[in-house]
DNA sequence: TTACATAATGTTATTTTATAACAATAAACT
DNA sequence: AGTTTATTGTTATAAAATAACATTATGTAA
């Protein structure tokens, strides 16, 4: 369990206590009070949580989220789930999908080291 | 089958013939010579081209590669494979892995429209 | 402790990716 | 022909990410 740096945990908790998904610059207009003040810095917080699974970037939005689960830390293999009404964001638990995924590519005979996978639809408020 | 525009069809062929996922200034400047010379000019015909399921994008490089099966312009769902030392992209073919993933998504109760997965590994040739 | 190496931070400028806004043409429809 | 709709052209700007280099902090080993 690495301890994070002082940059690290100030990003780490503005992502944490969000209820959505948030960019990097919005993080860094949020955290400039606290003295964080160029981008360069808000990129690599977001670099190292990424690395440790901390935290996981949704590719289609170019956002950040807190992992919501408790094993990506070590499989760094990542699901999620998108709202296309109301943007909600959820991560899909990874030992349930992992088992889908592991299935399929044994039978297609193909490796992988991690994966990124987003379904679209409509959340069950939006629905 | 819809037939396409002239600056579709541009793009089209452009990313059509790449053996490699292509960026957008990257087309821009192949395309140049042709008449196109703005960005939006490139980024409208990629959104269209896209919705069409002609081309797909690798959400994770900011890249596109034209479909390589035939049904994502219904479906919508798109599965890559993506090597982590020569970037070559695969496309995995869509009824394959859609039976898994809709499987998992009924066990779970979940509904989707769409969906991106990206594997990322080592390719053949780099293994 | 001092010297050296490594990691993290601060800072400025720039690159890369994508879109807003509006004018001009072309194509489709009535 | 006249009207609507889609596509194109163009300029400017916004948004996302990184390069490059200086500085400070932290860890390690003599
Ligand atoms: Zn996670
Ligand atoms: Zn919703
Ligand atoms: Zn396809
Ligand atoms: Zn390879």
């Amino acid at each position: 369990m690495q301890t994070l740096t002082r940059n690290q945990q100030i990003v780490f908790d503005i992502i944490n206590k969000s209820s959505e998904p948030l960019k990097a610059y919005t993080i860094l207009s949020n955290v400039q009070k606290k003295g964080i003040k160029a981008p360069p810095q808000v990129y690599r917080a977001l670099d190292k949580l990424i690395e440790m699974g901390k935290i996981h970037k949704i590719e289609s939005k170019n956002a950040f989220v807190a992992c919501q689960n408790s094993s990506c830390n070590v499989s760094k293999a990542t699901a999620f789930s998108i709202c296309e009404s109301c943007e909600e964001v959820t991560e899909i638990s990874n030992s349930k999908i992992s088992k889908y995924l592991s299935n399929f590519a044994e039978k297609a005979g193909m490796e992988y080291k991690k994966y990124n996978l987003e379904f679209f639809g409509l959340c069950k408020k939006c629905k």
